[in-house]
DNA sequence: ACATATTGTCATCGC
DNA sequence: GAGCGATGACAATAT
């Protein structure tokens, strides 16, 4: 029954990465969800399982190198923030090459940094392209799936509190529970991202159907089931399968498979990714991707031809289609593009030679310069001159499109916009007056940004390769989910655990805390729940601080609930008051009783209870205060004053009751200041993040435009030199383009004018615009 | 022993 | 003007 099931889940899964790899979309999710509930638990395993899963990822996202307040690591939580920074880096533009290869460490299920960290891993790799092939933790965060890349990132790094923002109280509690029995068996923290739910998914499993106890863990997906990872019931180990056979050279080499792909594309599409491959696409035509559509980009001229349109609709197609093409091509856009698969509207209506002036299968640099040098000489005097070299290459469009030429560019002098005045490499300007060419304005400066586009993207370390492979990660909705998921969203939910912390600040509060990072609301637990830890249980006993705005943490905190309670005195403050209890509880704690056997235990205790003390604490003793430093420091003032009252004390006391105070509430102001200062450090570092995010989604819309707009430029050339080739005089004799230029009314006609009246019209339509802008 | 990080304290400012 | 919080700067302490 083992070897039969983790054959079964073995084989699917190398055989759903197999069609994957091959371009066939396979969703396991469908199969599971509606089909086959016991190969859904077969794979997948207990759904209860992945209940813990989340619960304990709530403590150990990164592994651990979440904040937790139980254990305060900030150099890992640093460390693991990096690394999300640089994978989410990977989707962006400055990242170089090596970094790939740190994303590839992760992959490594022996790898160091992935031993450590499975749930991230796993996670991260289910948003990189393995989330269709991996149902478990998709069918988790199903309804995250959509929120793109760096949603899933930030649900690893700093989410707990977005988590936890949705959990309540007794929920928290509970997973204190949890973590605390959890170490106190001895179990690392690496066991329960796997071992321990494995451990509970065996049980559960025996409970159903009296299974084995080895069988891999189905929340981790396909990367755990491709690792053979076994785990042991009882300890809660993992180790390899020794999978008789060639099994486990076979799941190796097809994950050799997968990393070779994500080398070489690593930024890849979720489901699409296999499909992105061109020559798999023709090889076995997919499914689920729609046909065609990555060159669906011209649709609306085409489309435009059969029906009258409004130019904004037409525009927002456009748009909308480009984002699907964003979203659906990837890395091999240009070879999509130009590979295009047979029955493609493009290649057949258009015959889009490879050789195109309209070249994406190049870089950035070539996307950019070489489209500016290719607009000026599409628009230079040279195109007609030779009409007939540039038609060859170009698309025969049937006379009838030339109506979407009317509808898109309006009135347009065509031969104003082939052959503009020297000076303006666009043809934009020659849009007439009266009825505004929609296009022309954003075109215009869109041609014109096209050079310092590529300027920018050489400072941004912009890869141009990768752009343009990247197009798609955080494109249209996605990417703008995406952001939104950051700033505006996310911080709701971050902010709900952690705005505690800087909401008691109210000056920074608006501003500072709008971007608040999930790290900065773990940040915010840090600090006090640290001293929260230390507290003893003498400080619990009624030495504490009033600290309001630190209750809020108390939810961050471990420490059991009933204890703490977030009553209004906490002490957030690491020190013992003990010296200022009760006498007899004071006694029994520092006058250890004389000729016991624990005498020396007891004076250690009472050395440690000394040492733990602070030195208000010491003076006041020493001063005979006969109230608690924590009244002294957190009392209302009015209850202060009262309390003064009813003591006779000596001007030095009172000096130094006051000096306490002074520090006391000095020290928590610190504290708090500092605080702050972290929280505004970390969101400044999101708010760059998100911003570096957002620039690079609009340096890609950008070069997705000017790609459209080259061409559809060029169709427009195309269609010009078609009409204009098929023109006779009455001696059946072509016009001399030269002489001749086809003017397009307004109205739908297309008129032949005299080359000077047009260069006129030209050069008319060209001032009234930079007239209007003044 | 040294470097670095953390924490406590003081001075000062502004509310 | 007292009280208090915020914060920079420095020192003490911890790691």
């Amino acid at each position: 029954m083992l070897s039969l099931k983790k054959y079964l889940t073995e084989g699917l899964l190398q055989f759903t990465i197999l069609l994957s790899l091959i371009g066939v979309r396979v969703d396991v999710d469908t199969y599971l969800t509606s089909q086959l509930p016991p190969l859904r638990e077969i794979i997948l395993g207990p759904s209860s399982a992945y209940t813990q899963t989340q619960f304990h990822n709530l403590r150990n996202t990164l592994d651990g190198y979440g904040i937790h307040p139980k254990s305060i690591d900030l150099d890992n939580y640093f460390t693991a923030r990096r690394l999300l920074n640089q994978v989410r880096a990977l989707d962006r533009f400055q990242v170089p090459t090596t970094e790939v290869n740190a994303w590839l460490v992760h992959r490594d299920p022996e790898g160091s940094v992935s031993g450590s960290q499975p749930s991230s891993g796993l996670a991260l790799e289910s948003s990189s392209g393995l989330q269709d092939v991996t149902g478990p933790d998709n069918g988790v965060r199903e309804s995250e799936t959509e929120q793109g890349f760096s949603e899933d990132l930030e649900d690893l790094g700093a989410v707990a509190p977005p988590v936890s923002g949705d959990l309540t109280k007794e929920d928290i509690d509970l997973i204190d529970i949890l973590w605390r029995q959890d170490i106190d068996l001895g179990a690392g923290r690496e066991i329960f991202d796997y071992s321990h739910r494995q451990k509970e998914q065996d049980v559960d499993k025996e409970l159903r159907d009296g299974a084995e106890q080895e069988d891999t863990w189905p929340g981790e997906g396909a990367e755990a089931l491709a690792r053979n990872l076994l785990v042991d019931g009882e300890t809660g180990e993992s180790f390899p399968a020794q999978v008789p056979g060639g099994e486990d050279q076979t799941a190796l080499s097809l994950e050799e498979c997968l990393r070779l792909l994500e080398a070489t594309c690593p930024f890849g599409e979720n489901a699409e990714f296999p499909a992105d491959i061109s020559s798999i696409t023709e090889a076995v035509p997919s499914e689920s991707e729609p046909p065609g559509l990555q060159n669906n980009l011209l649709s609306p001229l085409l489309t435009g031809t059969e029906s009258p349109f409004d130019l904004e609709q037409q525009w927002q197609d456009l748009m909308s289609i480009m984002e699907m093409q964003a979203m659906e091509v990837n890395t091999s856009t240009s070879e999509i593009l130009y590979n295009a698969p047979p029955g493609d509207p493009l290649s057949t209506n258009y015959s889009l030679a490879p050789n195109t002036p309209i070249n994406q299968n190049v870089s950035l640099h070539q996307a950019s310069l070489g489209g500016c040098s290719q607009d000026f000489s599409l628009f230079s005097p040279e195109v007609e001159s030779l009409p007939v070299a540039s038609s060859s290459t170009l698309l025969p469009l049937v006379p009838s499109n030339s109506t979407s030429l009317n509808s898109t560019f309006g009135s347009t002098n065509l031969a104003g916009l082939f052959f503009p005045p020297q000076l303006n490499g666009t043809a934009n300007d020659t849009a007439s007056p009266e009825l505004p060419d929609p296009l022309g304005g954003l075109l215009d400066e869109a041609m014109l940004d096209e050079i310092s586009l590529m300027d920018l993207a050489i400072e941004e370390g912009f890869n141009p390769v990768q752009a343009s492979q990247l197009e798609e990660e955080f494109d249209s909705d996605s990417g703008l989910s995406l952001d939104s998921s950051h700033s505006p969203s996310s911080l709701s939910s971050s902010e709900g655990s952690s705005s505690s912390s800087s909401s008691s600040s109210s000056s920074s509060s608006s501003s500072a805390s709008s971007s608040a990072s999930s790290s900065f609301s773990e940040e915010g637990a840090v600090g006090y729940s640290s001293d929260s830890e230390t507290l003893d249980l003498e400080e619990a006993e009624g030495a504490v601080g009033y600290q309001p705005e630190y209750s809020k943490f108390c939810r961050m905190s471990y420490q059991d609930p009933s204890q703490l309670s977030c009553l209004p005195y906490l002490e957030h403050v690491g020190h013992n008051h003990t010296y200022n209890m009760a006498p007899s509880a004071l006694d029994s704690a520092d006058l250890p009783p004389p000729s016991t056997l624990k005498k020396g235990s007891k004076e250690k205790q009472a050395d440690f209870l000394d040492k733990q003390m602070s030195r208000d604490e010491h003076r006041a003793r020493a001063m005979k205060i006969p109230f608690t430093n924590d009244k002294i420091i957190n009392l209302p003032v009015e209850e202060f004053n009262e309390l003064l009252s009813k003591y006779q004390l000596s001007e030095a006391q009172l000096s130094l009751i006051r000096d306490i105070r002074r520090r006391g509430k000095n020290k928590m102001a610190a504290q708090n200041c500092r605080k702050r200062k972290l929280d505004t450090i970390l969101n400044l570092e999101r708010d760059v993040e998100d911003l570096q995010r957002d620039k690079a989604r609009l340096l890609r819309e950008k070069v997705e435009f000017l790609r459209s707009l080259r061409q559809m430029k060029q169709k427009v050339q195309s269609l010009y030199q078609e009409v204009f080739g098929r023109l006779r005089d009455e001696n059946g004799r072509p016009y001399s383009p030269s002489q001749y230029a086809l003017q397009y009314a307004g109205d739908g006609s297309v008129l032949l004018i005299p080359r000077t009246l047009a260069d006129q019209q030209a050069r008319r339509q060209e001032r009234k615009p930079k007239d209007r802008r003044k």
